[in-house]
Formats: C-alpha cells, sequence, structure tokens
DNA sequence: AATTAATCGAGACGGTACGTCTGGTCTTAGA
DNA sequence: TCTAAGACCAGACGTACCGTCTCGATTAATT
C-alpha cells in the first residue's frame, strides 16, 4: 500500500514528528526532582506527572531511569562547569577544584552526586552509564595536566590517571562520608597537595 | 549489632531465647548471595528465603540490608589492620596502603564496602555508625603520618586530615567509580603522589 | 460502518477514493486474528500490523472492535440466509435451525458471535446496532411462525415472541456456555421440542 | 528450623490470618462499582482504590475481575436457590423459573450476570469455574424435571438436557440481548411453552 | 496540465489499566 | 515470649492498547 520513499534507505517518509516540547519537559522534571528528592526517590511515574508527558512516551525515549537522569544531569553539569585554560597548571586546577567545591554550596546537588554514586553501585548497567560520564570529566582534568606537562610543569614519571585520582578522589570522599566540610576556600590547599604531588621540583 | 541476650550472666525475666542457629544462617545467606547476585539484588526478603529465617525475624535484629551487610562482612573479615610502625613515613603508607588494595583480591568485600557506602547514603542513622568506622581508619593514617612530621619527613604547613584524604580518597574513588583496578602492585604509585605531595623536598 | 460516498449519485468533489485493498485487508487479517489468538486478543493495533493499513485509516471507517468484528463476520459469511418456506412448520424450521446450527462448522464464525454478543455488553453503542440486527434474523423466524399460524399449525394462545426465543435461546446459550456441543444433527432435537411446544395437538 | 505441624499434610503453622474486613471491603466495593459505572468500567485498580485495599492483596484471593465480580455477586445475594418440589411439574418449573426471572428485579445482579458470560468468553480459565455455576444450576433443573419424568408427566423421548436448555436458553438470551423485558409474570408463559414441549399430551 | 480535496501509511502523543514485584509492617499459631 | 509463616498496605514497575493527532505522500475528479 505505502509506496515511494524519497531516497532509497535514507530519508524517513510520514509519521508525527517528535515533540521537542515534550524531550525538554521531561529533562527538566527529571533534574529537578533528582535535586529536590535524590536519586533514589525519583521515579518515571513522578517526572511523568510533573512533566505533564505520558509515561509510555518516556519509556519510548529511554531505557531506564537511570539513563534518563544521567541525561538530565548530563546536560544540566555541561552547562555549568566551563574548562579552565589559563597557562598555568595551578591557576587551572584551583580554578577547576574550586568550581568542583562549590556544588557544597548546593546542597540539592550534593545530594543528586550521592544519589547517581549510588546508583552506579547498585545497578550495573547504570554503572556504565555512569562511569562514561566520570570519564569526561576525568577527561576534562586529563586535558588540563595534559598541558601542564606540555609545558614541563609536572614531572615525566607522574602516572597522569593517578594524578587526576588525586583531584577527585577526595572530593567525592568528602562528598560521601561527610567527615569534613567541602568548602571552597578549602580547595587551595587540596590542590596545594595536588601539585607539590605531580610538580618538578622547584628548588 | 545483634547481640546475644542468651548470654550467661545476663538476667533474663523468661521467653524463647534467640536462636544462635539463625544469626549464623542469616549471616551466611547474606555473605552468599552478596557474592553471587551483587548487593542490590541481595534483599531481606532472598535472605529469608536462603536462610530459612523469618523476614521478621531478620528486621527484628537488624535495622537495614547495609547493617545486615556490615555484620555479614565482619563476620567474613576480621577488621582489624595492623597498624605499621616502620620508622620511616614511606614504609609505613605502603604497608598500609598495600593491605587497603588487597580488597579487590575479595570480590564479596569489595561489594560489602561498596554496600556500605552506599548504605550511608541512603539511611542517615546507618551513616553515623559508618562515619565512625570511618573516622577509626582514618586516626589510625593520623597516627601514621603524626609520627612522620615528628621525625621531620612531613614539611610543617602540610594540613594532616587533607593528607589522610589523599591515601584513602583515591581508593574509595576507585573502588566506587571502578574506571580502573585496584591492583596492590599500583599502591606504590598512590603511595608514590602522597608522599611528594606531603614530603619535605629531598633535594 | 463504511459506506463508500464514491457511489454514483453522491455529489463528490474529487479528493482520492477510498482504497478497497485496505478496507478488505483489514477484514482478512481481523478474521484471521480472530481465528487464532480468539476474541479478547484481538486488538486495532494487532489488525494494524498484520494488515499493513494505519490504525488511523481503521478508526476512520470503523467505530470499535466489534463493529470491526461484524464487518469481518459478514464479509466471512454471506449473512443471507436463505428463508425457507416449504408450507409446514416443522419442515421450515427444521431448514433453519440446521442453517444455524452450521456455523459450529466454522469457528471462526462461532468465535465471531461470540465476539459480537461480548462487544454488545460492554459497549452500549454497540449493543444497538447488535440488537438491530438481532431484530432482523427473529423476524424471519417471525415469519415463518406467522405462516405456520396462519395455517393453522401452531396454537392461538401461542406467544410468537416467546416461541422465537425458544429457537435462538437454546442456541446462544450452547454458542456461549459451550456445556454441550451444537452439531447440526442435534437441530431435529431442539426443533422437536419447539414445534411439541407450539403445535395444536395432533392426537 | 520451623517444625512441628499439628496434623500431617493438615492444619497450617501460624501465619497471619485471612483479614474478613479486607474481603468484605472489596466485595462491597466491586459490588458498588458494578451498578454504578457498569462491568467494563470496573477496574480492579478502582475497586482497590475504593477499598482501601492494596491491588496485590486483591490479585491473591482473585485471579480476575470476572472471579471477583463473581464473588461479589455471590456475596449480595445467596446463590442457592430453593430447589422447588411440588409434586407437580409445571408447579416446580413456575417455581424455579420465577425465581430466575427475579433476577431483573436487581439491575446489579443482572449486571454481574452479564460479567460473567463475558468473561467466560474472554478467559478460557474463567470459562472453566463459569461451566462448573453452570453445571450446578442445570443440574438443579434436571432433578426436577427427572421427578417429572418418573412420575410420568414428561414423555419417554424427550432428550432432557435440551429441555433443560430450553429453561436456560431463553433466560439468558432475553438476559443478553435485551430485546424484551425479564419479567417473573413472563415466566408463566416460557414455563408453558415448555412444558407444552416436554409433557405427555393429556388429551 | 493544474488544482483541489480526500485518502493513505507512519508513528508520536496523552492516557488508563494491567498484573507483577519489592519492601517493611502486622497478626496469628505454635514451640 | 519468642519464632516462622504469611497476609497486609503501599506504590513503582514496564507493557499493551487505547483513541487522537500531525505529518508527508498519493490519487482522482474538477477545472
Amino acid at each position: 500500500m505505502p509506496s515511494g520513499r524519497a531516497l532509497p534507505g535514507a530519508a524517513r517518509t510520514g509519521g508525527r514528528v517528535r515533540s521537542q516540547a515534550a524531550t525538554e519537559d521531561v529533562l527538566t522534571a527529571a533534574a529537578q526532582l533528582l535535586e529536590e528528592v535524590g536519586y533514589r526517590a525519583v521515579s518515571i511515574e513522578a517526572i511523568a506527572a510533573r512533566s505533564g508527558v505520558a509515561k509510555s512516551t518516556i519509556y519510548r525515549w529511554w531505557p531506564s531511569k537511570g539513563a534518563l537522569v544521567m541525561s538530565a544531569h548530563d546536560a544540566l553539569v555541561a552547562r555549568r562547569v566551563r574548562e579552565p585554560d589559563t597557562g598555568v597548571l595551578t591557576d587551572d586546577l584551583m580554578s577547576f577544584t574550586r568550581q568542583l567545591y562549590r556544588v557544597s554550596e548546593h546542597p540539592a546537588r550534593v545530594q543528586a552526586l550521592r544519589g547517581l554514586m549510588v546508583e552506579a553501585q547498585l545497578d550495573p548497567e547504570f554503572a556504565v552509564l555512569f562511569q562514561s560520564w566520570v570519564a569526561e570529566r576525568r577527561a576534562l582534568v586529563g586535558r588540563l595536566l595534559q598541558r601542564g606537562l606540555e609545558r614541563g610543569e609536572i614531572r615525566a614519571d607522574v602516572d597522569l590517571d593517578y594524578a587526576i585520582d588525586l583531584v577527585f578522589g577526595p572530593f567525592w570522599y568528602r562528598l560521601l562520608v561527610g567527615h569534613a566540610p567541602l568548602r571552597p576556600a578549602d580547595a587551595r590547599r587540596h590542590v596545594a597537595l595536588v601539585v607539590k604531588g605531580i610538580a618538578v621540583a622547584t628548588v
């Protein structure tokens, strides 16, 4: 019954077009809920209710709650974080780390991060998504260190992967354990130790 | 957590005595399930089914899944880590960190640690218990660093609390994110960076 | 029901003509599904998928699943049953009832009839259509009995409406309850009882 | 761990007892909804909401909407119809049929009967339950006829199964099609035809 | 031939209800 | 007074279809 297609194997014929508004509403609702109630308490049910988008539509486009929340979070964070490039390693690290610590000014975001980490422990499929988000963030710091290395600010024998862990590890550790605050002001001390650990000796 | 009220010397006023067998069966089942299906898939329901102990009995003695896993973990492993004291900072740190990394050789323990961290995020009451356990561990490393400081191996301006985070942070970060393995052999590189970060310049 | 607006006499001002192929494909698919999976499992969705006709097209032409099945039934079977007129009541009834019972030789028709009855219970709008179809069939038997009455074969005190129920009632009852088969051979016994019930005493 | 059961294979050990209140609330809600919105619009969801009983509890005790409505129907009406035994066939049939027709005085019961018949068409498993209920009812009429036969009121050549269909068939037919009312007063005409159909000629 | 109007398949949309599942609480019988 | 059994409420899960609503493409009859 149906007949011609414009280009073989290419252009789609017919069908209602995907609603951009629905997509945005869902992501917004997901991001809001994540920050308000934490990852665990987020439910597709609630996202549907808040966004006014039908559950079936959500399931059509996202395979799981994790994927949806991760998308929402991703879009949010990408918008917020700038990649510093001052030409000086310490300054770059300071800038980045300060941004990192600033999350503590928004309890909701802290909750969100904790929730994502928790889910990564509980759901192997989500862990994959989470890891790829982490990888992006690590890559950012990696580029920053790479530039320092190329400028001769970092010792050649330093394992950059471990160096990156030195930046994120203590941050997440404090975030999750909560034994000490995450004040942006403390970022200086954190960076100082990291830089000492990796920098070439400056007499 | 559970305390065995039937111990000799404890004045009891009648009633059926707590079943030692039930306690052990629960812990065994929990440990088995943890290794077999991972933390998430462990459920009080499943533990009850496998152990043949009623759900209500389990709920009576353990407040949460995390607490139960903690018990199982304790029963599985003597938690006590030897506190190294070689007289040399680097050696002490190496010894400790290597013990830390050795956890990776026991998948069940890795799972258990993850479970504890997860539960600490989800259950504020459990978080208190968890924090005090973390504090013990941090204190151990703190003593180790303090001795280094007193021997003049550590710069006077170093914030010891941050230094401790430099030891545990990357460990937990790898443990939880899983972006890189936790091989005991890698402990060397980790310690090298930490020591560089805090040590006095050695010309 | 679909009406073919392109029929001569209806003033049309252009426009694509209704696809005969689509109509047939839908009816065929409906009939097939009915036989294969039963009335309940038939869904507009499935009919659309199998026939390759869009759901919207189906909804354009049929108001409900029941109506569609009714169409399929009509297409499957020429509904027109010959109206017997032998001049003898018993023979007329035998002829008609045998035709009725013959439906049991076609499982699809049995299913269709059940589906129609179900839909009539569930959908009041459809019930109206169904009742008028039933009325036609009753009218046929009514004429048959009327002729018998005029010939003096039926007692004057007999309520013809009830007599009609005596023909259709047991048929539908067996069809729906399924406690006994509907063999055409059994039609004789059915008719025997009906005739005894209404006939003048033939000492 | 669990041990003795009182009687081998019999008595249950422990466990919360089934809540009578929940059962009643569900049946009441089902019956109310049936009358208010009709069989189709009744949903387990709505019954759960109105009764305040969890869906899972409902599913634990009733396999389907039809079965539940059947229960509600049974609870509403004492199912036990008195089995007449006057010693005269016509009187027995009149008594029974009048009881049957009396259902029309209770729209909810009419709805329930329709619902059961519908469900029997849609759900083969339910159909079995339904058939066995129908069989009971048929057996009752069967005994009634058998007594008539033994008293010589019924011709020896009559197929009793068909005779039973003559009682129930027209009743269900009217109930389902709705082309004519089901007034208890009409029972007389119905029975008259049946008796004529099966009785020995009375000169 | 161009215009016009109604058709067609495709498929996304908001919804409803489904029947299942997990989790923690509550209630009973029996040891 | 405890345990085991198991019923209970709660509520999210992911699915199946519903009936509606754009779309762009197609197809005739009318200009």
